[in-house]
DNA sequence: GCCATGATGAAAATCATTCGCAAGTAGGAA
DNA sequence: TTCCTACTTGCGAATGATTTTCATCATGGC
């Protein structure tokens, strides 16, 4: 059974035919959706799904820390399910597309840079914008 | 001489009053303005300044790199003159303030991880969002 | 099965930002 | 200096993403 139905029935929040379809079409995605995207995922599985149910649950979702939301910079926002193992993006400016990666390094540093600020690291945000070497 | 002037006259854009204020408020400012501080501060100098006037010509400096736009989530862009210093930003997550770091280490990773994915390092944001120790 | 509390769809409302346009002006050319 | 034209401006309307309103509907504990 899928690990955010499980998170998501923990929530409290009643389970309804919007929200069941939104929650699959967010397991079915593999790439970063934005609410409309994901709308459009929604409504091949349940079609009455409106568009407002959508940002509310992505909304819920990311206040429970069930999804994370990015701002990649083209104005919408977009999700992701959240997983245990953190990682960070490098955004291809030529394509658009999105790499995840994951560095030991840089999680290190990021807390220790809080630190030496005096500051206790809760969030953080790193992205990289490249193009493909040659 | 201040920098920016001397920067903006390179441009070939025109110099107009409004621009002047504009370019005026952001050498004044310490923070980091969103669009309509910016434009609160520019009427001072110069009430006939309009909302369009600033958000224009705030992309025209963004396009030109004389000026940084930032995302720190809360709904507004925000601007800070670009400086030949790279720095990166923490957010104090109980106040609202930015604190500015520049870490060479981090900004070694930062190309060092971007070469290992086979990208050459364009751009990129770190943002940290932290609560003060204690 | 009942019903209070939540949830939903549709459309209107918000908010930051951009655009259209008619009128004004910077600044190189003559 | 004066002219002329392309660049700018202010204003208000338009946009586009996201949120809210509201009347109606449905979940799930009892």
């Amino acid at each position: 059974m899928s690990d955010l139905i499980r998170k998501y029935s923990k929530t409290g929040l009643r389970m309804t035919a919007p929200r069941r379809a939104i929650l699959q079409a967010l397991m079915d995605s593999e790439d970063h959706p934005d609410a409309l995207t994901l709308h459009e995922r929604a409504k091949e599985i349940d079609p009455t799904v409106a568009q407002a149910t959508v940002y509310r649950m992505m909304r819920a979702l990311e206040e429970f820390g069930l999804v994370e939301k990015h701002d990649f910079g083209n104005g919408r926002a977009r999700y992701e399910e959240s997983e245990k193992v953190k990682h960070d993006h490098l955004i291809d400016l030529e394509t658009g597309e999105i790499i995840e990666f994951q560095d030991e390094a840089l999680e290190a540093l990021k807390v220790s840079i809080a630190k030496k600020l005096g500051f206790e690291l809760r969030d953080h945000k790193v992205e990289l914008y490249g193009v493909p070497i040659e």
